[in-house]
DNA sequence: TGTAGCATGTAAGCCGTTACATGATTGA
DNA sequence: TCAATCATGTAACGGCTTACATGCTACA
């Protein structure tokens, strides 16, 4: 017999299950809270979900019972949010635990273009990775200071080594853009 | 007026240019040629599409002009194969030279699952980095190869820069790799 | 009181995948 | 001749985005 409660719909995508871990973070969100806190986290090694899409995976992981909703009426307009459940939690710990994980994908419209070089001639690869480094700058700021926030504290252990990944991901990048550079004969 | 021939349908996608891209580098292709090459290429830095993917984008390629198709019947089955056509050049040359290129997006599994570790302990994390350090090995050895079969020739010039960003990239994921497990107190 | 930003959604539709069906070719 | 692999597609569907619609809140 089956003594867990009913529920429907599919299987979280991986994104979903990103969201749902999320709420070991902070117990409790909203959806734009959700989205706000995707924006500080998830967004660094996977592709932050738009806000619409963020309202959508949670109105089906509450479908499936992974989390909890609680409607509030305001006026016109109905407020929810929404906690991780008990057996939100156990799917969460199954998900992680089980199985092969794919080798991560990546989608570089910077290094696609640079790649066909020969048809648009080196100018525009040297313009397009000037603008590339302009914004892993600005990522690198951001996330140095998420970094600095998360201090030693063992509490934000994962975190922090996550974002010291992130850190080297983009000094890296930034060492590639300045070797293509030189290479393209730029400045 | 308009002096362009009529063609029909949608812009491509991003992977619609990509494999447009491809092209340059090999005048005519089939389906199933243009996804080996894919697989020697754009693996690297864009998601490669599947084999079905491609050769539903190879339709709408050639219902928009882009490509020119010529089949050839052989028994019960036709095949098909495509090359560039005088719009589809100028098309992918206008693609590259047009506007803004945003950042890159990453669909990073293992980060993830890491990032989770405080909700599945330490073993797993270990176990997962450990997976990603063979298929880092892999890539790399595969890469490689394909580096070296390049060589220092200038018509190669723009592969070898984006294959030596791949190489620094896989590098430095290994790096990452060693610095997490360290921080896990791993082996 | 009006406007800018906070907040919540729905609808349409593309992008891309998996599953499936099938034919052709090569070598054991 | 059987199996493996090369090769070509179709169908169904999920994931995710953009565009749109709307309400709420603070403050100038």
């Amino acid at each position: 017999m089956n003594t867990m409660p009913a529920v429907s719909g599919q299987d979280p995508s991986v994104t979903g299950y990103a969201l749902l871990g999320l709420f070991s973070l902070r117990e409790e969100m909203s959806g734009y809270e959700l989205k706000q806190l995707a924006d500080r986290t998830l967004k660094f090694f996977w592709t932050a979900p738009a806000m619409s899409h963020v309202y959508s995976e949670l109105k089906q992981l509450a479908k499936a019972g992974l989390v909890e909703e609680t409607v509030i009426q305001t006026g016109a307009r109905r407020r929810r949010r929404y906690r991780l459940s008990a057996s939100g939690r156990s799917a969460l710990e199954g998900w992680l635990s089980f199985g092969e994980v794919g080798f991560p994908g990546l989608k570089h419209e910077v290094v696609l273009r640079l790649f066909l070089g020969a048809v648009s001639g080196p100018a525009r690869p040297r313009g397009i990775l000037e603008g590339y480094k302009h914004q892993l700058e600005r990522r690198i700021a951001e996330l140095r200071g998420i970094r600095d926030g998360l201090g030693e504290a063992p509490h934000y252990r994962y975190a922090a080594i996550v974002a010291d990944w992130g850190m080297r991901y983009y000094r890296e990048e930034l060492e590639s853009v300045a070797d293509a550079n030189e290479r393209l004969g730029g400045p």
